[in-house]
DNA sequence: GGTTTAACCGACCAATGGGTCTTATAGATA
DNA sequence: TATCTATAAGACCCATTGGTCGGTTAAACC
């Protein structure tokens, strides 16, 4: 194994668990040692290849977390079709991965804003970051729905993006505790209900 | 000053500081001595008065934190007039209050949910008794709704009250960072249109 | 085969955490 | 005035934290 190899598969391996537990139990209340206990590692290892636990959960946020939020929320409504169906798809397929997850902790870049808010500038920006790259995607996504006649001309494309962000969030949380399942259906159900009031209005129903 | 009295004015004085800290810098990231330390008292004090940090927190759910989610978001829907008319003041008021708030970390409820949910199974009881009360308050005002002919009978309530929940949360999530005065408005127009869904359906227009 | 060095070890440090315990004080009571 | 008691002070305890630092090992290179 090359050594460049090496560092970078502990580094990931160190990223990796760091993540989990993050989420978890939150970035304070996890200490380096229990991600270095978890993997058999030493502090020696970790002040090696990170400058500090800040560092650390930065790298993390740009290797792991930017991804996954890319692979999950915003690559699946890229495409050409009806915005309004592969909001819904995309949405229904990543609440059914949380239902399904056992361990559930909620929406892993809403908990960090909460927790980091008014107490890490350094690392809100980052997280922030992420935010605006969701934001962006959804409404370009609905201005193009707008433009092939999938969605009435006359939504506001920002509002919506706002409204489905925020319903995302909150029904995340929400699902936390109390019936996911459940939770997850009625929500998904009002959701079809809010795209229905935004179909292109036909002039008159013939 | 009777006694009594002493003893309750120390004890609000102490839970006011401590909610205030504790939505600021979160439960885990406040230490008693913060606290204490604001308040000129010691920790003699403190646990003369509490058996412990968590039974502390548990006061604070009790005698603060349930009765401002009650004062802001559950008796202002209580009325008999359209529910979704209180629903919308009601959104409206609480979302400008966080507007206004200079120090804003957002919906203090569902923070302390994040933080809690998996780690203090005691603490996220006493939480998700007071989501229950304002999901049942939601729900019977939609069915209110319905009864009274301000929301088409076909409407489901439940539903309703979880997407409304979720959409609360979120924004409140969203508004802490960027723009919380634009992405109030956003969300406020949305909220309306998803609502103009839900009137009830006359037979024909005539 | 000897030397260098990337990668890792783990003892150590100062600061901080929640919580305990003995002591002080001030106002009520007798 | 003497005593009692509710309230508070703050020194102390011990576990944990992020971070440092000198040392070890094994592979790569000359």
């Amino acid at each position: 194994m090359e050594k460049t190899l090496k560092r970078m598969a502990t580094m990931q391996r160190m990223q990796v668990k760091g993540l989990e537990l993050f989420y978890k139990n939150g970035y304070y209340n996890t200490s380096v040692d229990d991600i270095l206990t978890e993997l058999s590692l030493s502090k020696g290892a970790f002040y090696y290849h990170f400058d500090s636990k800040e560092d650390f959960f930065i790298q993390i946020i740009e290797n792991l977390l930017a991804r996954k939020m890319y692979s999950m929320l915003i690559e699946p409504i890229e495409g050409h079709e009806n915005p309004l169906d592969l909001i819904t798809q995309c949405f229904e397929d990543a609440l059914e991965t949380a239902v399904h997850n056992e361990l559930d902790f909620g929406f892993v870049l809403s908990n960090f804003i909460n927790e980091f808010n008014g107490r890490n500038e350094n690392i809100m920006k980052h997280l922030n970051d992420i935010l605006k790259i969701w934001e962006v995607n959804l409404v370009s996504a609905v201005q193009r729905g707008k433009f092939n006649g999938y969605i009435d001309r006359h939504v506001d494309s920002e509002g919506v993006a706002v409204f489905l962000m925020s319903a995302y969030i909150g029904v995340r949380t929400l699902m936390v505790e109390t019936s996911p399942s459940a939770r997850k259906y009625r929500f998904m159900s009002q959701l079809r209900n809010y795209f229905k009031s935004m179909e292109p209005k036909r002039n008159e129903v013939i």
